[in-house]
DNA sequence: CGTGTTTGACCAGCGC
DNA sequence: GCGCTGGTCAAACACG
């Protein structure tokens, strides 16, 4: 009797120390994600600066939307939330999106409205490939390929070839489509313009990586951005679409909570993660 | 009934 | 020409 109260007391002991290491770590990915939100906060920040500097190039009687060498978007002319601006079929978009493990839908909810018009099975990669094209209105060219990644079935990658003719709209909670595929609640992890067949860089994955990793990775990633060039006018126009959605904190605190310790533990990570209030 | 998805068939490009 | 592969079409079906 005493023996088996002892072997529960050491088991009790090896949970308590497995939890302790399991909070330790949340806490670890939290600092990390508080970085990732320093950064877009930051970027965010040159955006305002940015957006200013035109309008008081407007006050003056700037009469194009020239900014030195910089060709500004239409968005920035009104008040009007910033448009998700897509590149042209030379250089395809491809954003990586993590969902859940268990969920092999293929919805990328980035705004737009899309159609399902075929699927295929590739040489290169087990998980079908859906093809899909804008809805929203009717001569859209823009179309997309959604295919889950080889080395990670979490993660889909979804490629936009084309440029859509119209504007966006928000949408928060409503799925990409009305039938009856269920809807993805998920978030661009890492958005990559690629030049031909250049290596894909997944970022941002969050399971099964150190902080260090993360950091660096996170850094890296923000770094390449910045060296892009003219690439990173759009790369910080989605950025910044992604943080002035008042939904993006939240999902991104979702998709942390899910993929980190699973639904169970999202009331405690709930009440570590202060995300900055939108 | 309108809209969107599914899925097999079809087509074009490419290499051999 | 043939086979392989990726991309698209369109009829059938599902759903609200």
């Amino acid at each position: 009797m005493v023996v088996q109260l002892f072997n529960t007391a050491i088991i009790m002991d090896e949970k308590v120390e497995t939890l302790k290491a399991e909070l330790q770590r949340v806490r670890e990915e939290n600092n990390t994600l508080r970085l990732m939100l320093e950064v877009l906060n930051s970027k965010c920040t040159k955006l305002e600066i940015h957006l200013q500097e035109i309008n008081k190039a407007q006050h003056k009687g700037m009469s194009s939307n020239q900014i030195g060498s910089v060709t500004v978007p239409p968005m920035f002319d009104t008040n009007k939330r910033p448009r998700l601006e897509l590149p042209t079929a030379k250089k395809p978009l491809q954003i990586f999106v993590r969902t859940h493990p268990k969920d092999d839908s293929l919805i990328v909810k980035d705004g737009y409205q899309w159609r399902k018009y075929g699927q295929k099975v590739t040489k290169d990669n087990a998980s079908p490939r859906a093809y899909f094209r804008c809805s929203m209105a009717p001569m859209c060219p823009v179309k997309k390929k959604v295919q889950r990644c080889l080395h990670d079935k979490s993660i889909v990658v979804a490629t936009y070839d084309g440029e859509h003719n119209h504007a966006a709209i928000h949408e928060s909670s409503s799925s990409t489509s009305k039938g009856s595929s269920p809807v993805v609640n998920n978030l661009p992890l890492m958005t990559s313009i690629l030049n031909d067949k250049e290596p894909m860089n997944i970022g941002l994955a969050l399971s099964g990586w150190s902080q260090t990793d993360h950091r660096r990775h996170c850094e890296d990633a923000m770094q390449q951005n910045n060296n892009n060039g003219g690439s990173n006018i759009r790369i910080e126009e989605y950025v910044s679409s992604l943080i002035k959605n008042p939904d993006f904190s939240m999902s991104l605190a979702e998709a942390v909570v899910r993929t980190i310790t699973g639904q169970q533990k999202q009331q405690d990570i709930n009440l570590n993660l202060d995300l900055p209030e939108e």
